[in-house]
DNA sequence: AAGAGGCCCTGATAGC
DNA sequence: TGCTATCAGGGCCTCT
């Protein structure tokens, strides 16, 4: 579900509810996420002190005062709500795609402080939660992620030698985290659009004016879509809470059939399978 | 050894 | 108030 935009929301939320809190209880309902949830702990996350909530590409982390972290990832489907005591009694989502109630099933993780809550959701369970020691064990466990789009690391140069006698097409590059950290599905088919860049374009055959949009529009994008608060899809329907609105900025993405944004393009917008993920591009500017 | 494909899991929706 | 198939914003593992 949540690219890094969405994640980033989430983090900003949690961040600016949760720092200095000292976590009071744990609880957990079901422990079989992408990474088992060992049963210590409970006990690693009780009376621990948020220092502050940071985020790596997807990842969500709980910075702990004693150098240790719940590392976060939210998967397809989780989302994350805030519980709020002193709000009498309202839910603070930081969700994306949930009413402002709180859903009925899957609440399998739940940490609380003095008068706030937060309840991980997730139906699919391809997220997870868990605990690591310290800021090398971090380092680490993230090591296999490429720089994010807004990493000066993520430039012309590290592009042309990612690129160098690679066979795969951009739309797969983008949605590869070893690559570029951050960019899942959606954004990928709305970055390609502005870079007129046809998804199924092998890399070898693009050049530095290429790389040059696909720097630029990576970070504009992303930017954007932090600004409008995410993307909000699916169970467009009974959201009365927090919202993002990026998914009203679409140019191509669940967009099929419809007709092209671009100024003066008569294309048509088309949907194709790309190693089993849907892909919109519009099939006259995007070369 | 890069790249394609399967798989983890549940829920919503489309089509019959 | 049916079934059944397909698809969903991710990422890891296996096979070739």
């Amino acid at each position: 579900m949540p690219e890094l935009p969405e994640v980033e929301i989430v983090k900003q939320s949690l961040d600016k509810k949760i720092t200095n809190k000292i976590i009071k209880k744990v609880i957990i309902r079901n422990r079989n996420f992408r990474i088992k949830i060992p049963p210590k702990f409970e006990e690693l996350l009780t009376n621990k002190v948020i220092k502050k909530v940071s985020r790596f590409s997807k990842y969500v982390t709980l910075n702990f005062s004693d150098g240790s972290y719940c590392l976060i990832h939210l998967g397809m489907s989780g989302t994350i709500h805030l519980f709020d005591r002193t709000k009498k009694n309202k839910f603070t989502n930081t969700s994306f795609y949930s009413s402002q109630n709180l859903p009925k099933k899957h609440n399998h993780i739940e940490i609380q402080f003095d008068n706030i809550k937060i309840i991980y959701n997730d139906p699919r369970r391809f997220g997870f939660f868990q605990y690591i020691e310290n800021q090398k064990k971090l380092e680490k466990r993230l090591h296999h992620l490429g720089p994010e789009p807004f990493s000066k690391l993520f430039n012309l140069k590290y592009i042309r030698k990612s690129f160098l006698n690679k066979k795969k097409n951009i739309k797969n590059f983008l949605i590869d985290q070893k690559f570029v950290s951050g960019i899942g599905n959606i954004y990928a088919s709305e970055i390609l659009f502005f870079c007129k860049i046809n998804p199924f374009q092998k890399v070898i055959n693009l050049n530095k004016d290429d790389y040059k949009k696909i720097v630029f529009f990576s970070r504009e994008v992303l930017n954007k879509a932090i600004k409008k608060g995410g993307s909000s899809i699916r169970n467009f329907k009974n959201v009365s809470g927090k919202q993002g609105n990026y998914q009203k900025e679409f140019k191509v993405y669940f967009r099929e059939n419809l007709q092209c944004l671009r100024n003066r393009c008569i294309g048509k917008i088309k949907k194709k399978v790309i190693t089993n993920r849907s892909t919109f591009f519009c099939n006259k500017c995007q070369k």
